[in-house]
RNA sequence: UGCGGGAUGGAGCAGUUGGUAGCUCGUCGGGCUCAUAACCCGAAGGUCGUAGGUUCGAGUCCUGCUCCCGCUACCA
């Protein structure tokens, strides 16, 4: 079948949540690829709309305003323009970047709604839930906390406790409090409007796993076969907040609209104030089935735009179907996750701060690692690799050599050998036209990664070309062979600079000034022409060697800003659990406590947490399973004392029988730490 | 434990619909000197995690297993 062509491209970014910076990780799972895209549908004279903008509602946004005793407008406005300016910066070229809390956005977000209430697409409920007095609000799950009534753990969640992993409902909780005033919260009744998603699985599993089983990557074709096989579940459209979309529908007072189900809305409601400020009908981006639309995204959203979205717009009923979520994978940052709160990353304006006017540079660097089909991993030395090596190596050096040469020979006057400017040597011009033809292919089949490559390979095939024909030598033997030769590179070096605009579009211009051309872009299908005659301007270097001590100076921010952040955080964590009810006497002599030493110590396989230790308990020698696998090593802890109660319950863990509890002290951090006697005791001595 | 992804020369990765195993970096040898000690050529180095199966033929399809990563579980 003949691949479908289309009139007129939609492509999305996935929109940033304003609640802070956005690192480079983000950068380049969604918003490079996107402008990869873009770039390259424009130079091929496409009609392409690109949107992003901030997302900028949620429970989230509302209870940090909450904890800064600041406002949510004023954490949006900051980080919308603060995210805002550094994707300008990086170049992404969002045709408009918007903002959900736009009244444009709120209603296009309520008419969609109301159009799909009043299709009675919704199940409406009527649940109990917390309600806080004080802070006159219902609370997630998330935001309340409680006694786990399966461990006792004081601090567990409305969720889930974190001690014992169990998955909680918030009514289990005893003694629940709100996070947000410390009070009790009350259970109030509350009304919910849900998705139901599950009256749309056929459906999902005919568009994608029929549809889509070639054209999707793997891992988010697996993702939704992953998602459509578990079944799915009706989902809450709508939350008691005050901070969003109020809920078109009377007597929904203090109710807003969920933020995944208006964020993804913010696509069409950025597109339709594109279309005012540009004079152009939204409505051909989002509802004419010759419109392509595209969404960029990172892995953690596949569900909403492949599963959630997806089903809005089917029931809705005007609108197109996304043809394809190319989402990325994570970019890991030297060796961990990247992670805003734990300082592990690399902010956008950190960067543009500390390597001012190395755009290109970077945009190359996260292309060449894309996490397109597995996660991937940034390392400032592999950065310093890249740009050595690759931009300053093959493509800067090539261009700064034929550009010496054009100017020492020649005074940088363009004296045509032959008639035309066009290749003269058929077998570059051959090459050159396979280049193309592969380019577009890659860019068509969301290969960014190696569509870069393709590129680096005229700038390769240049240097080769060159060194072939030595016309530092022909120029003595041979003028007219050298003149052609340098000629040839020229034109070489305009396909180059065509080809290379989408990723490096700084350089691009740099090199369109180096060759005096009196335009900023070429089209892929435009003719390249110098003119007998041409003045060509000096030349300059187009990158700079990056230095070892500029990337030693990178790591040890980065690890100075986690250890900045790490350190105060322990101070002020969770307040000390209350004390526990009394018990009596009896109660604590059951128990029989004595000091063990570990004799043996291993990781149990395939456990993260657990470490089965022998322990000579003075009675007898016998089998522990303990959750310590953490936070010691094998090795380091035979030999060790420790306490322990010998008279609990032999369970099985994985297989094991442990017999007994070693006693280990925890800080509110989860750090452990051995509870044994300071001075050597025999084994089997008593603790009381 | 469940789900998803991965396992390809020293390192990092490509391998489109099954048909002689590639790229970048690194290493070694050579060439060039126009170029930011940059460029070009050549070489060494892989039984494509493992065991089976389908096929004339499998890195590529099917099945079992092992290991790694993420979420989840395991903390007596």
């Amino acid at each position: 079948m003949e691949p479908k062509t289309y009139k007129r491209y939609t492509v999305t970014a996935a929109l940033p949540y304003a609640n802070g910076p956005k690192h480079l990780g983000h950068l380049a799972g969604a918003y490079i690829p996107a402008d990869l895209y873009v770039r390259y549908t424009r130079l091929q004279k496409r009609d392409v709309v690109f949107v992003c903008g901030s997302d900028e509602h949620g429970t989230a946004i509302a209870n940090q305003a909450m904890k800064e005793h600041t406002t949510p407008r004023l954490i949006i406005d900051k980080y919308h323009e603060l995210n805002k300016q550094s994707f300008e910066q990086m170049g992404i070229s969002f045709d408009i970047y918007h903002r959900t809390s736009d009244p444009l956005h709120h209603e296009t977000a309520r008419d969609f709604f109301t159009d799909l209430n009043d299709k009675k697409i919704f199940v409406e409920k009527e649940e109990q839930q917390y309600y806080d007095e004080h802070a006159k609000a219902f609370l997630a799950d998330r935001y309340i906390i409680g006694t786990c009534p399966n461990c006792g753990n004081e601090n567990a969640y409305g969720d889930q406790c974190e001690r014992c992993g169990t998955s909680l409902s918030p009514e289990e909780l005893i003694n629940p409090r709100s996070t947000l005033s410390g009070n009790k919260p009350v259970l109030k009744p509350t009304k919910h409007w849900y998705l139901p998603l599950d009256k749309y699985e056929d459906w999902l599993k005919e568009w994608i796993l029929k549809g889509h089983a070639k054209d999707w990557r793997t891992t988010v074709y697996g993702q939704c076969k992953s998602w459509l096989d578990g079944g799915l579940h009706p989902r809450a459209v709508t939350r008691d907040l005050d901070w969003g979309i109020k809920v078109p529908v009377q007597g929904a007072d203090g109710k807003v609209l969920y933020v995944w189900f208006d964020a993804p809305i913010g696509y069409i409601s950025a597109t339709k104030q594109w279309a005012i400020d540009n004079n152009k009908d939204w409505e051909l981006y989002w509802k004419d089935e010759d419109t392509k639309l595209v969404h960029f995204i990172g892995k953690d959203n596949i569900v909403f735009h492949c599963i959630v979205f997806p089903v809005m717009l089917k029931v809705h009923g005007d609108f197109i179907l996304p043809d394809n979520v190319p989402a990325n994978e994570f970019m890991n940052l030297e060796g961990d996750k990247m992670s805003t709160s734990r300082g592990w990353s690399v902010e956008m304006h950190e960067y543009l701060e500390d390597l001012p006017g190395k755009i290109d540079e970077l945009r190359y660097y996260l292309t060449a690692i894309a996490p397109e089909t597995s996660d991937s991993e940034f390392t400032w030395k592999d950065y310093q690799a890249r740009v050595n090596n690759e931009l300053v190596a093959i493509l800067g050096n090539f261009v700064n050599r034929v550009m010496i040469l054009m100017h020492k020979f020649y005074d940088g006057k363009i004296e045509a050998v032959t008639a035309t400017i066009n290749f003269t040597d058929d077998d570059l011009s051959n090459q050159v036209g396979g280049f193309y033809d592969e380019l577009q292919a890659n860019f068509e089949g969301y290969k960014f990664r190696q569509a870069q490559q393709t590129m680096m390979e005229i700038a390769r095939l240049g240097n080769r070309y060159l060194t072939e024909k030595e016309p530092w030598k022909t120029i003595k033997t041979d003028p007219d062979g050298a003149k052609d030769a340098l000629h040839n590179c020229l034109i070489l070096i305009g396909h180059l600079a065509t080809c290379l605009q989408p990723f490096l579009p700084g350089t691009a211009k740099k090199i369109f000034g180096m060759l005096n051309l009196p335009k900023d872009q070429i089209f892929f299908d435009e003719e390249f022409v110098l003119a007998n005659g041409h003045q060509l301007s000096t030349p300059s270097l187009l990158f700079e060697k990056i230095e070892d001590e500029l990337i030693a100076r990178q790591v040890q921010k980065l690890i100075d800003k986690k250890t900045a952040i790490e350190g105060p955080a322990v101070a002020e964590e969770m307040p000390v659990a209350p004390a526990k009810e009394n018990i009596v006497f009896d109660q604590f002599a059951a128990m029989d406590m004595r000091v063990g030493t570990i004799l043996t110590a291993e990781k149990v396989a395939k456990t993260k947490k657990l470490m089965k230790l022998t322990i000579d308990t003075g009675i007898d020698q016998r089998t522990v399973v303990s959750g310590i696998a953490e936070h010691f090593e094998p090795e380091g802890i035979i030999g060790q004392q420790v306490s322990i109660l010998v008279n609990l319950e032999p369970r099985e863990i994985k297989g094991i029988l442990s017999q007994g509890m070693i006693l280990m002290a925890e800080n509110a951090e989860g750090k452990l730490n051995f509870v044994s006697p300071v001075n050597w005791m025999p084994n089997g001595s008593g603790v009381r």
